[in-house]
DNA sequence: GTCTATAATCAGATAGAC
DNA sequence: GTCTATCTGATTATAGAC
């Protein structure tokens, strides 16, 4: 079965220099990241990393394709279970927010959405293996289930994933826990009570 | 009447500088700024910009609340007119949508989401002026309107709000309108099928 | 292939004249 | 208060030995 995106193929040092890559990136960002650090936290030396990476922008891009291809590849996989479309969707639904709240995932997603202009690859690499492909999973499902009675399954996708990703952005990234507490299952609740109304007798 | 946040009040030179900063920062971000780029923009020297704020994070810090203080002081004022919910919501929507499709207001984002570790204190204040604010009037009118029959006001806000800006996140930041297009009528109008279905006879 | 040492550049911050 | 000129440290990238 084809892939959108194929991962490269990296030898074990290269995955270490990736990995060290990863720590320092996602905690300090871009701008905020040497060489140097990166070179001590992989324990190889800088030249090391020169050569193996034409330079800083090109082991960032690897490493950020790294994260995306690894981190998400086979996410939307176990959602083809059969079952009934009220507890299919609440299990995606916390299955899908139990990921996104990660202290890795969340630092990905703010770095990709940092430097989207910079590296806008990177933010298409993303918007398709992340963003398209789950949209896409949850619309597919909605048509398959005319009975649900969505007169725009895309654009119900599209609520259904971006109040789940906003939800993320809002709680952790803008510190809403602190100021106005949600609960995940208060989120899962009230969208599958506008989802999936009470039948009428 | 009282506001969340107060703005400081700034001389002409000082917002010369603040304009200057804002053009600077929201198209290079924080590490592609450079003290001397500031200056050439706001056409001053180094030394003036530092004899007005204590140093690069203290005029990025200026210009962010400058910023968010300025674009969403108001927004939310004229959103307590009369008028049957739908026709108040579909409005509400058009507009705080209006509001986020637009250039310096994603830059804003963008920067505040990438910069929103190193500057939490900018984050709160973001938090407390744009996004609890918005969901506080949301949530405020679906309390006010029992009869809309929403078990969990403030969630469903949330997802009122927060599928708008996902929705810009997605098809702006992550290019989604290139890769999966979805207008913006086609969001109010599903969002609108959700939370108000047709009433039974 | 990998390391140590170094070159060249750049940016944040300051000194001192006017 | 504002400007020109400068200092200092950090950073990217490379040269050359092993």
């Amino acid at each position: 079965m084809p892939r959108i995106s194929s991962a490269p193929v990296y030898t074990p040092k290269q995955v270490a220099i990736l990995d060290g890559a990863v720590r320092v990136f996602l905690r300090s960002g871009y701008g905020g990241t040497s060489m140097d650090r990166v070179a001590a936290e992989a324990g190889v030396s800088k030249q090391t990393i020169y050569s193996h990476f034409q330079d800083k922008d090109g082991l960032f891009t690897a490493m950020m394709e790294h994260m995306t291809i690894r981190r998400f590849d086979g996410l939307f996989d176990a959602a083809h279970l059969p079952g009934e479309p009220a507890d299919l969707m609440r299990q995606f639904a916390a299955t899908f927010l139990h990921k996104l709240v990660d202290r890795d995932y969340i630092a990905l997603l703010r770095l990709m959405i940092a430097e989207s202009e910079r590296f806008p690859e990177l933010a298409k690499l993303y918007g398709r293996t992340v963003i398209q492909q789950g949209r896409t999973l949850v619309s597919t499902y909605f048509r398959a289930h005319p009975e649900l009675g969505f007169a725009d399954p895309e654009a119900i996708a599209h609520i259904f994933v971006g109040s789940m990703v906003s939800y993320v952005i809002a709680q952790e990234i803008f510190y809403g826990n602190e100021l106005m507490p949600l609960s995940r299952d208060r989120l899962i609740d009230s969208l599958l009570a506008l989802l999936l109304p009470p039948a009428q007798p």
